[in-house]
DNA sequence: CCCGTACTACGATGCCTATCGTACGAGTCG
DNA sequence: CGACTCGTACGATAGGCATCGTAGTACGGG
């Protein structure tokens, strides 16, 4: 019917920006690799300031104690076993957890992972 | 109230069989490494065996595809790691989930993890 | 006491990975 | 354009680890 030829203006625009990244579908993830993601601290860590927000956080925005190489390596890690979606924008990486995903597979499995780190947080520090 | 010299017949005998093995106690049990545990195929394999029946197994009532060197390195890890109790029986090695620690460090966590796993394995054989 | 069973110890091997440093590509802003 | 920022690619390195095979120890039964 009316409007022919539209050119598909915004609706979940299809390039970002211009570069993609390879990311694994829904029924890629598997759980061990997600487990295996966040068996280490520093991406643990990651997540979890990533679910305090529920917006996109840029790789810049973490102060995270190694270099910036290793930086990029851990948040490739998480976005190659499913955990977080990540976007470029201009110069910026943005970075978001993947919840509805994983809430998807695993029902309960991201919140008890999160509370469970933060439990562990409080017990370390108190 | 006959029978005054009982010779401490089963109540929790405090020696199971002679040696004993190193397990973290509670709170010296680490998220990072439990999920580190649970992210090998294999670990997670006997984790779910080991959670169906309420009861304990040993080594040998597990069938897997690796050597029996392999499967002591897995099972030493799981000790280590504070998911599984192990128990000296006579020549058999009992192992046990220890849900009661993980349900005190992590509430819902084994069960969300259990879960998953679960979800996943039907997910492959259908 | 000897044998079989259950599990371990030890060494080897090959792979994975966390980390770094340096050099480079992609955007943005002046 | 030029400079600056953000992030990547690549190589190197060191340590961890899943796996094996062989040899050995502990326990229980005949």
């Amino acid at each position: 019917m009316g409007v022919p030829k539209e050119v598909e203006p915004a609706v979940t625009s299809p390039v970002v920006s211009s570069r993609d990244l390879p990311h694994p579908v829904r029924d890629e993830i598997r759980l061990e690799g997600v487990l295996h993601a966040l068996s280490d601290p520093m991406r643990l860590r990651i997540v979890r300031e990533l679910a305090v927000g529920s917006g996109e956080l840029s790789c810049s925005d973490f102060e995270l104690p190694v270099t910036k190489s290793t930086t990029t390596h851990h948040f490739r890690v998480l976005r190659e076993s499913g955990v977080i979606r990540q976007v470029y924008r201009g110069t910026a990486k943005m970075n978001g957890l993947r919840r509805d995903d994983l809430d998807e597979l695993f029902p309960g499995l991201l919140d008890a992972l999160l509370d469970a780190a933060a439990r562990q947080a409080v017990r370390a520090g108190g």
